[in-house]
DNA sequence: TTGAAAGCGCTAACAA
DNA sequence: TTGTTAGCGCTTTCAA
């Protein structure tokens, strides 16, 4: 920058001025700086740019992991989101570990100014944990948390699915979770009734958010002799699972059973059958996930938000009524 | 820091010395500065740091998308290794945009150190461009580029998957690509023959890497009358739509056709049938372009390099033999 | 083995 | 409208 400045006859601040569009600056020099930048290649050094503003620049986001396309989805939508406001984002594969999460909430690396944090082994016990940099909490469902949250609600996705199944004429429907995701669709401890208890049968618990899970749970629901005839899966991962094991057990989709995912579409349109999901606005999670996290890092203090992000359900074969 | 040194008594030549792990400090001096850092809960300003070093920590990765298994996968193991090296990750979707991807060889953010760069539009046209940092290409084929290449050999693994199908029997293998990555395979222009001629009916380009392309590519081969009893498709997403396509023009698979993807397994194994696939070894690749990666950004000024990443072939339903 | 002090490249008061 | 100058938090000579 000193090369510019003496090149061009100014100092170093109508320089910076310059590059940063700020300040009054004569249209003349500002012209004359430009060509010199032009001329010498000059590049601002970002480091030196954020030693006085005390900000790196840098969003950490943090998913489980990226081998879905949900989260892919929503990676790519942050990371345009973030680079159209200059930012770079570091994605940080937790792997779920209630560790990373915690470095992460933490901010341990020191290099972020903040983070878009997708919780999922960590619950309302991180309650305790203390931030070290502003955090948006993505997750599928609210949690008692003191930061901005935006979610997308499982259990109001699952309700809309058991819906469209219902208005198939669908009565006994399965709904396969892992226990986490399922414990919002499960009747209330102690409830009576032969027909909650029937309903809890059809509560099927995975034991991970992965198509084997999600094969090996559905074909011990198969297995097990309680009748079915919908099966909402939550997840896409588990979707798939799901069909695979419907196949192996001649379970006829849609005839037998209609499957519907909560998940992406991308991911659905080409199984077979291509499977109908309930799919959240991955887009719209992202914008306001970023402009919260912006303003929580200028500074903003209110009481932690919470946002709803929009779903709509998508049918396709898995779900088609026969005939 | 000065903070630290003035608590522990120490100036922050040695306080800095300790944070790093260099020189020369006495035991007692470290031991009393570290409980120092301890107490205040002092963090290293990152910024501050690079402004001395002048590089930035940050290593560009660019990929086409993140919604593909094998560009997940692959962007998962080169930000752990990157990590392990305590440096951050800026993923960069370029959606194949040729723009996209001369700005990240240029490195026109200025933010990174360097890039790792998957390259799908650009060709070795992209020779003429000056590269704005170090960069590592990820890639299919060897491109007569001044850069080092880590490239999963797309070729050798169709080879592969040929010699699996024919090991099976079948004669009539078609092979399913974009025009891109089909012309390795297609006879050398002018070559005689009728083999020749007959082999040329059964290379398939699709107009892009996705499910759809491949479904559409492989239903109009099937409508075309050409009989083919194997296919190799060049990528997971073709691969997906193929066996839809199959499925719709109900060929058998295994039965009347063998299919093998060039992919990635995770996605493969929940697919119906479980598609066969040759993959690469992601987390070499990974390891590799980072490791070059840093040399060049160590000053290392040798020719460009070349690596081919070692590749698996993985039998699932869709190439059992029947019986 | 340690300290003092000079920058790294930039921004931002304060002056002119 | 522009220049001077003092830092931002750290690393690193040069001395002690």
């Amino acid at each position: 920058m000193r090369d510019v400045a003496e090149a061009a006859g100014v100092s170093t601040k109508t320089v910076s001025e310059v590059v940063n569009g700020i300040g009054q600056v004569r249209e003349s020099t500002r012209r004359r700086v430009m060509a010199t930048i032009e001329e010498l290649g000059y590049q601002p050094n970002p480091a030196a740019r954020r030693l006085n503003s005390e900000s790196t620049g840098v969003l950490t986001l943090a998913l489980p992991r990226l081998a879905s396309g949900l989260h892919a989805a929503l990676a790519a939508a942050v990371i345009e989101v973030a680079e159209s406001g200059g930012r770079v984002v570091a994605l940080e594969p937790t792997g779920g570990d209630p560790e990373r999460e915690l470095e992460i909430l933490r901010n341990d690396s020191g290099v972020a100014d903040g983070a878009i944090l997708a919780l999922v082994a960590l619950g309302e016990q991180a309650g305790g944990a203390v931030a070290g940099a502003p955090v948006v909490l993505l997750g599928t469902r609210p949690l008692r948390l003191p930061f901005d949250q935006v979610v997308a609600d499982s259990a109001a996705m699952t309700e809309s699915a058991v819906a469209l199944l219902r208005s198939h004429g669908r009565e006994r429907v399965a709904i396969l979770g892992t226990e986490e995701l399922l414990s919002p669709h499960l009747p209330p401890a102690g409830a009576a009734g032969a027909a909650e208890a029937a309903k809890a049968g059809l509560r099927v618990a995975a034991n991970a958010l992965t198509r084997a899970a999600g094969y090996a749970a559905v074909d011990s629901l198969a297995a097990g002799g309680v009748p079915f005839d919908g099966l909402v899966a939550l997840g896409d991962a588990l979707a798939f699972g799901a069909l695979h094991a419907l196949r192996d057990r001649s379970l006829a989709v849609p005839a037998d059973v209609e499957v519907i995912g909560i998940g992406r579409a991308a991911e659905s349109a080409y199984s077979w059958p291509s499977l109908s999901t309930v799919e959240a606005d991955v887009r719209d999670m992202a914008e306001r996930a970023h402009a919260w996290l912006l303003e929580r890092i200028a500074g903003e203090t209110g009481p932690p938000r919470h946002y709803d992000v929009p779903f709509t359900v998508v049918e396709r074969e898995s779900t088609r009524p026969t005939g």
